[in-house]
DNA sequence: ACTTTGTAAACTAAAATAGTTTTCTCATTT
DNA sequence: AAATGAGAAAACTATTTTAGTTTACAAAGT
């Protein structure tokens, strides 16, 4: 029996629901049916707990995304698939739990950020550069900067400063955000995919 | 400037969104920009506060139900709206103001359910009488036990003990059950009432 | 000028929780 | 059957938070 992975799995599911502070290791220990003991001696302390926790996010959402993209058609389809998934993964995700991160772990996150281990905020310059071999990004694009644009366009979406939930109902943020500057750096085979992507998506 | 009705205001976005515990009086504060003394001003302490959050909103919720009902052509379709805002109600509502509730207000809670004064968990028995006038529900059912199975309904669907999350998907439950539990008090007028709608909201 | 109303910020006291230590139990090994 | 070891259970303490208070101060109205 893996402890390690056990304890990472429902850590991640409680963290997620309730927010990390509101998680105590002693609710953890007892949801789980193990000991305290058991966690700390495998995590040194919480902060560790949670770091493993969004590494763990992390390599999960890089397998599925990779998974994805190596079974797309083409680099929009992907990204529709890569959306839908992110959206899910922010839909599930409690405003404590990203509340707590800024606040009490903020550290931690610029930490993860600039190691790139943080779910859905990873390096796009493949997807980029396979759109522009497709012929679906335009060959101009500045990689680095686009790049960075599209990671703060993440960024921003679920930052409830920026778009504080009382007056912008809509989930879709994200999706709208996104996709309207993807078609900025899009050749015109790219718009007309971007078209029918979108059309498809909104008929279901 | 009414700060009390502000306060509740505020307080009621915030609890919901990130918990109870997890908004501290510092918070709220600032997040009004006002003093935390002109909060304590109005509220004695914390769990006043939120007793008026719950009170305030039981309120709200008896005059849009009321307002439903009284609009309604019939009882079932009376029942069907209000089961969509309850939906709305416990969607938008962190697991952690749910588990805060019980672990550290559950005094609370029991004093508001005696009193009536917990949102969506109210009597029911007018909505059953006026059923059975409309040939809807059964007359030989028991009102008082009756009345108590639904709000058990409604308490059980929203229990997460009850309930897991990682088993029960759907968030469908309160509806199913609530739903099921009325055929079965229904006439066959009442049937045919809730076929009608269940096909109708089954479209969009 | 004086009073009221509220902000800002420092402070204290109480509560809760992270992390540790101790003791006990049961299963496995020798 | 004794020894070992992994972990449960629970009590403990040390730290951190946060509720709630107090103080000083600022603006606005009288």
């Amino acid at each position: 029996m893996d402890y390690r992975q056990r304890i990472l799995d429902e850590a991640a599911i409680m963290f997620r629901t309730y927010g990390i502070r509101a998680v105590t290791m002693d609710m953890l220990a007892n949801q789980m049916g193990i000991s305290k003991r058991t966690i700390y001696e495998v995590f040194k302390d919480k902060d560790e707990l949670l770091s493993g926790v969004l590494k763990w996010m992390t390599v999960r959402q890089r397998e599925m995304t990779t998974k994805v993209f190596n079974e797309s058609e083409n680099v929009i389809e992907a990204i529709f698939k890569m959306l839908d998934m992110m959206q899910e993964h922010f839909r599930n995700m409690s405003p404590a739990f990203q509340m707590d991160m800024k606040r009490f772990h903020n550290d931690l996150v610029t930490k993860l950020t600039e190691a790139d281990e943080l779910p859905y905020y990873s390096n796009n310059a493949d997807v980029l550069k396979r759109g522009i071999k497709e012929g679906i990004f335009r060959k101009d694009i500045d990689l680095k900067i686009t790049n960075k644009c599209l990671l703060e366009v993440i960024r921003m979406s679920n930052d409830k400063e920026v778009f504080p939930p009382e007056d912008f109902i809509n989930k879709d943020i994200i999706r709208d955000f996104y996709i309207n500057y993807l078609r900025g750096i899009s050749t015109q085979k790219g718009l007309d995919l971007i078209n029918y992507y979108e059309r498809k998506r909104g008929q279901k």
